[in-house]
DNA sequence: AACCCTCTGGACCAATCGGTCTAATGCTTT
DNA sequence: AAAGCATTAGACCGATTGGTCCAGAGGGTT
């Protein structure tokens, strides 16, 4: 795991992370969270005037950077795009054997299930975006057919793999999944 | 939507699962819950004796039961097994349409942030397996090389389908899945 | 030293949480 | 009619929720 930042704010956005991938954004209580980070309360409000919501932001575009990576080196040091799904894979497979096995995508947990729907949608759908968008620039610089087919397909597959891995405790379903890619039927649907 | 059912019992369940799937498990509370069936608290703990997670198990088996026959239905009516994935995608696509655009998969939402972590993930399980189990049996009868595969790869695919509709907001992406759907490429993996 | 501003520490708050308990209300069986 | 059981109704409870507020600690700059 990453080592606890001595930085206040970074040390409360990366538990309530945490945190919040574990039990949900509802899921956490702020007691919880402050004793966890061993912060006060007087400096989650100062770091993060609105609050909990404020926070939970922030964690998510945490994590999501940090999924950001994983996707960019999985592809840099990837001989074809293929190659690069395949570590990908395997990286996020690794991540579920290490974290605890239960939990849900970080974007997901932290910010679907939000009091006030607008912000917490309109951020989440962004960060699912720019993993997308990560994906199909590698797939158009390895000259993949159909980049943007390619990279929702991605996106889907890893996202209800996770699920399944996790419902079957069992990370190989994640391995598995280079297999299941539709290599060769990708094509527009209307 | 379902009609409002006379039987409080019932009641309870179908807005326990109504109200879980929009706000997950720990989002919403006895009193909105309670107040959103017209049921008062006594008949609450009387027909389930453990309070909330004893219901919140009864409203996923009931929103499981709901997505069983609605399987069923989509390959019963099928001429081969193609058809019937792509009329389950469009039943999902509408029934995406129809509920709010906001909500997550009813098991995972009610069962998968929860408290007592073990006998709700044992029984999220069973649900999902009830799922692919019906897959791969409909699979069987029409003659598809690799039922399990091919079962789970439906599952994958609707799970991180719905999670992209989610995000886009657009249901076609469900409608899509069938082109996305690896009909040739099935196969084992070790 | 005096000042300023960022940040920490935690007491305190109303509101809500899930849950318990008991009285009253049916409906059924004798 | 009387008894008995299943169900409803809601007052009430301690614990916890997210949030506010302010006193003071800490580190620079002058």
């Amino acid at each position: 795991m990453t080592s606890r930042p001595p930085n206040t704010k970074d040390r409360l956005i990366q538990t309530a992370a945490q945190l919040f991938q574990r039990s949900g954004y509802n899921g956490v209580g702020l007691a919880e969270l402050l004793a966890e980070a061993r912060t006060p309360k007087g400096s989650l409000y100062h770091h993060f005037p609105k609050g909990k919501p404020d926070l939970a932001i922030a964690a998510a575009s945490w994590a999501s950077d940090g999924m950001l990576t994983m996707i960019a080196a999985a592809f840099d040091d990837a001989t074809d795009f293929r190659d690069g799904v395949t570590t990908l894979c395997h990286k996020i497979a690794k991540l579920f054997d290490t974290s605890a096995q239960w939990e849900t995508c970080p974007i997901s947990a932290t910010l679907f299930e939000s009091p006030c729907n607008g912000e917490f949608r309109d951020h989440a759908d962004r960060l699912y975006e720019s993993w997308i968008a990560e994906v199909r620039g590698h797939a158009q610089r390895f000259g993949v057919p159909d980049p943007d087919i390619t990279a929702d397909s991605l996106f889907i597959v890893m996202q209800g793999g996770w699920q399944l891995a996790r419902a079957r405790r069992d990370s190989n379903v994640l391995r598995g999944l280079p297999t299941l890619f539709p290599w060769g039927a990708i094509r527009h649907h209307d």
